[in-house]
RNA sequence: CGCGGGGUGGAGCAGUCCGGUAGCUCGUCGGGCUCAUAACCCGAAGGUCACAGGUUCAAAUCCUGUCCCCGCAACCA
């Protein structure tokens, strides 16, 4: 939804959803959306405030929210705003799909309205009669609206019904057990369409689509829906959904009844992160808290702020997070784990061995991980990104302790040279590993290990052909470099 | 009785749905090592799992009640 600039919270749904789609690449076709919702009578009401047509001042905004996500290293196939002709198009197909189908029609909206605030107040909101907003207080009047109704409490039942065979449709459990006690509150049907303001896809009988029933749309009307010229609508949906918690009941109660109305398949799953607060409160330009997604890129780098937001807490719930956070797992798991694990392999490699990988061997690390990309794929599939993590950092670990363990600079002194190479091949090949599991979380440096292993072209390759133990080529050229994740020190104390 | 989330060693958090020796990261202390970004490895200390009842052979985990903290209650991820 278009407001502003984006902050955080906004890096952090697309952060997440490129490491999925980038997983998911590794193993055959996938497609990454992301897009602006650009319609309703805020963003009507906010252009009116900037003196600004709507268009011009969507217009206006668009651009640095297409920054952001090639900013953090996502890419997405396509991003769709919703003010665009396909999306109209799609939007109006999508209603008279569903009104053929007899679930659309027309209806008297009516409410407690304020004039001042452009809004409809329920009853029990209303403040002594008048309008509940503090600071506006003025008497409402009662206002009705010839409308657009869908007939969603149809759909309860079926919802209902899908919620219970599908206890994954809707992650994680808090947000699967509120929809299901709302479902069993019953559902209402739904005004789709106003005719109070303009700033909307318009209806051929006048009005304008209601903002969240076109909005939802974009998932489909992105891919081509319905025409499908390219033919991406048959072969990507139906998809995922990533999205803000608050936002879970239009994801899985409205949009699959639409979907369902017009004979359309429903989202495979929905995933509702949670909140990012800072230091425990709610990011908010009052507080002055907030935290500007550019300005971390250029102090941390975009894989660093990647892995923070993904490994510090699970993902699904609110989690707290600080700039000193992130510069302490910065330093400690990206610098001193990985970054140092590289270096100092790679450091012995050259040092001992020029610089040359040794033969390929198995051993002990071969065999413990084996499992680990089913593992990792597993986890980053069902979004648990942070397990994802600790299963892939079980391996920094393991690396980094067989060195400790089997002192290559004493095999060095003591000319032990079959132990010797085993244990560089190993490093070596945990490392190509490494890259490669990393790459969807951290594009860049995992392509920054690949490059100083020596190997060509980049990690972004399928799993299937390239997690193979020994297939690090013997005498290939490492290129030992800079360090990885440079230490970042707090600031001076004032 | 509005809705939701939470209260677990110094800090930040898992674990709670499907009861069974309380786990992770950071920090602290001690040791090892010297290839490496004062990095790495090993070990230790430290918790009546908010409180009170209950169920059970067994409860952080289930049930009941209480206290405290934090969000939300205009379409903000």
């Amino acid at each position: 939804y278009i407001s502003g600039t984006p902050h955080i919270g906004h890096a952090y749904t697309t952060i997440a959803a490129d490491v999925l789609v980038r997983t998911a690449r590794a193993h055959g076709p996938a497609r990454g959306l992301t897009g602006t919702d650009e319609h309703g009578q805020k963003v009507a009401a906010a252009a009116a405030a900037a003196a600004m047509t709507p268009q011009a001042y969507v217009d206006s905004l668009a651009p640095k929210w297409r920054e952001l996500a090639p900013a953090f290293d996502a890419r997405f196939d396509d991003f769709i705003r919703t003010t665009e002709p396909r999306h109209a198009r799609a939007s109006l197909a999508l209603f008279e799909k569903m009104r053929a189908g007899g679930d659309v029609y027309e209806g008297v909206y009516e409410g407690w309205y304020c004039t001042n605030d452009e809004t409809f107040w329920p009853e029990a909101k209303l403040v002594d009669g008048r309008c509940p907003n503090p600071e506006c207080r003025r008497p409402v009047q009662w206002l009705s609206e010839k409308n657009w109704f869908f007939r969603l409490s149809a759909y309860r039942d079926r919802l209902l019904e899908h919620f219970r065979a599908n206890p994954e449709f809707l992650r994680p459990q808090s947000r699967y057990n509120e929809m299901m006690a709302v479902l069993e509150g019953g559902l209402e049907d739904l005004s789709i369409s106003r005719s109070s303001f303009d700033w909307g896809i318009p209806l051929p009988g006048g009005g304008v689509l209601y903002v969240w029933f076109d909005a939802l749309i974009n998932y489909i009307s992105a891919l081509g829906w319905p025409d499908d010229p390219d033919g991406l609508f048959a072969q990507f949906w139906p998809g995922m959904h990533l999205i803000g918690k608050e936002i879970a009941r239009f994801h899985t109660l409205i949009w699959p009844a639409m979907l369902w109305s017009a004979g359309l398949p429903i989202p495979t799953r929905v995933f509702a992160h949670g909140w990012i607060t800072v230091e425990g409160e709610k990011m908010s330009k009052s507080l002055g808290n907030v935290i500007e997604p550019f300005a971390l890129i250029e102090r941390f780098g975009a894989d660093s702020v990647r892995y923070f937001l993904l490994r510090e807490a699970p993902f699904g719930s609110d989690f707290s997070i600080s700039v000193e956070k992130l510069r302490m797992r910065h330093n400690s798991d990206l610098g001193n784990d990985l970054g140092n694990l590289m270096r100092r392999s790679l450091a012995m490699l050259q040092k001992y061995r020029n610089g040359l990988v040794p033969a390929p061997v198995e051993g002990d690390i071969q065999e413990r991980f084996a499992d680990l990309p089913a593992l990792v794929d597993e986890h980053v599939m069902a979004l648990r990104f942070r397990e994802a993590l600790d299963e892939i950092w079980n391996l920094v670990t393991a690396l980094n302790r067989a060195i400790d363990d089997q002192k290559p600079w004493v095999l060095y002194k003591e000319e032990r040279g079959v132990e010797l190479d085993a244990l560089l091949y190993t490093l070596c090949e945990g490392l190509r590993w490494l890259s490669l599991l990393l790459f969807p979380f951290m594009p860049e440096k995992a392509t920054e290990i690949w490059r100083q292993l020596g190997l060509e072209g980049t990690p972004e390759r399928m799993w299937a052909d390239e997690l193979v133990w020994g297939k690090l080529a013997a005498n290939t050229e490492t290129n030992p470099g800079e360090a990885l994740f440079p230490r970042i020190d707090a600031p001076a104390a004032v």
